[in-house]
DNA sequence: AATAAAAAAGGGGTTTTTCCTATATAAATA
DNA sequence: TATTTATATAGGAAAAACCCCTTTTTTATT
């Protein structure tokens, strides 16, 4: 009978080694090879069939092409393979995205090895695996709360990354070659759109959203 | 002949115990245990001396204990044990201050399993390891730049997380007991201090060095 | 106790932000 | 083409943020 094949995409290479050792400690399971971001995972798949394994072990943040948008390219161009999110992002937003990308499971990066093995166990063989912080959030995300996608087009974005800085509103403008009273007017769709009651709203918002990093 | 003892000390348990998996294949190497924490690490050295190793491998963003206080302890129980600073982190204030607490090393997460092992026999038998990045840090550090470490109080520390939610200045003073007079003050002085213009740049100071966490 | 230093508070002013309402202009659509 | 619809812009005003300078109160120091 042969292994299970395993691809790990993290940026962080020690990482990523790291668990593709350990990964080969696990009886049934074998790394095929690891890769540093999304941009990485989609040559080798389009390269040789042979490099495309049963499951697939995903970062979220890495540069390039990151886990939520690599995992829906894997769903398009390759639905059969498994897609286990690894992270250490446990906000609920994030999660719900992966899941929805079409990851089938998600663990935490402070997890336990024999939680990961179990896991890979699992969705080897039931197709499916979720820890309980997934499953709580489930419940949560389908009970109620639509939870309302916010899409901010891109000039909202290019303010939102202006207001994360030092300058004025007036500066702003002229930067986005922008009336004052224009810039007024983003401000204001958004202080509503996103929930927020003045520009430190706005900036913890981009933050979290990684819209603006610090 | 014997081989050099390593302990891992990361939060995320799944990195660490990959590491304890990996470091396990090299030659000379073997991981006595792996820690979650500082407060394990002390736990453990006070234990027993034959839990005190070699090297440890110490991740610096940790809860309870983190890795530059835990390296302080070290440096000051333990001075023979070799730490090494395994971080995502590369901005240079936190590189500078693993250092001064006694790091004698500097890894970053994304780097080739061979490094770690290269590194590591360096450590082993020469007492010290830097990568590239660090010795160009540690040269800026030194011409020049006296980096003037800002040192924060209490009080400015309470207002500056205040600072980072969309309270008013007047909300804030409410909080603290104390006159928005009084905040005006603190807001002032901070600007001056930190070199900022306004709350935005009061927002991404304590993000930056973790005053305040979105 | 006298003095110095730091923290808290106030007076009063300018600028920026925030808010509301209304209009011109361009782009998309029936 | 006429009609929505989205985008850009104005006017005006209140609130908040920002700035400078002075005074009181507390705390520490010799």
């Amino acid at each position: 009978m042969t292994n299970y094949s395993v691809v790990v995409v993290d940026d962080h290479t020690l990482l990523s080694q790291a668990i593709q050792t350990m990964v080969n400690t696990f009886e049934k399971f074998e790394v095929l090879y690891t890769c540093k971001n999304g941009q990485e995972l989609v040559n080798q798949f389009s390269g040789s069939p042979e490099n495309i394994p049963d499951i697939v072990l995903m970062d979220i943040n890495m540069p390039i092409l990151n886990g939520i948008e690599t995992t829906e390219w894997i769903q398009k161009n390759h639905p059969i393979v498994n897609v286990m999110a690894l992270s250490v992002e446990d906000d609920d937003k994030t999660v719900l995205k992966m899941l929805k990308a079409g990851a089938i499971g998600y663990l935490l990066k402070d997890t336990e090895k024999s939680v990961l093995e179990k896991a890979l166990i699992e969705i080897a063989e039931n197709g499916f695996y979720h820890s309980k912080n997934v499953t709580n959030l489930l419940m949560k995300s389908i009970s109620g709360n639509g939870d309302e996608e916010i899409v901010l087009k891109e000039k909202e974005i290019i303010f939102l990354k202006l207001a994360c800085t030092e300058l004025t509103y007036k500066e702003i403008a002229d930067r986005m070659c922008l009336s004052p009273k224009t810039i007024d007017g983003y401000r204001n769709n958004l202080f509503i759109k996103l929930n927020v009651k003045n520009r430190v709203g706005l900036v913890m918002y981009a933050i979290k959203n990684k819209i603006y990093t610090p």
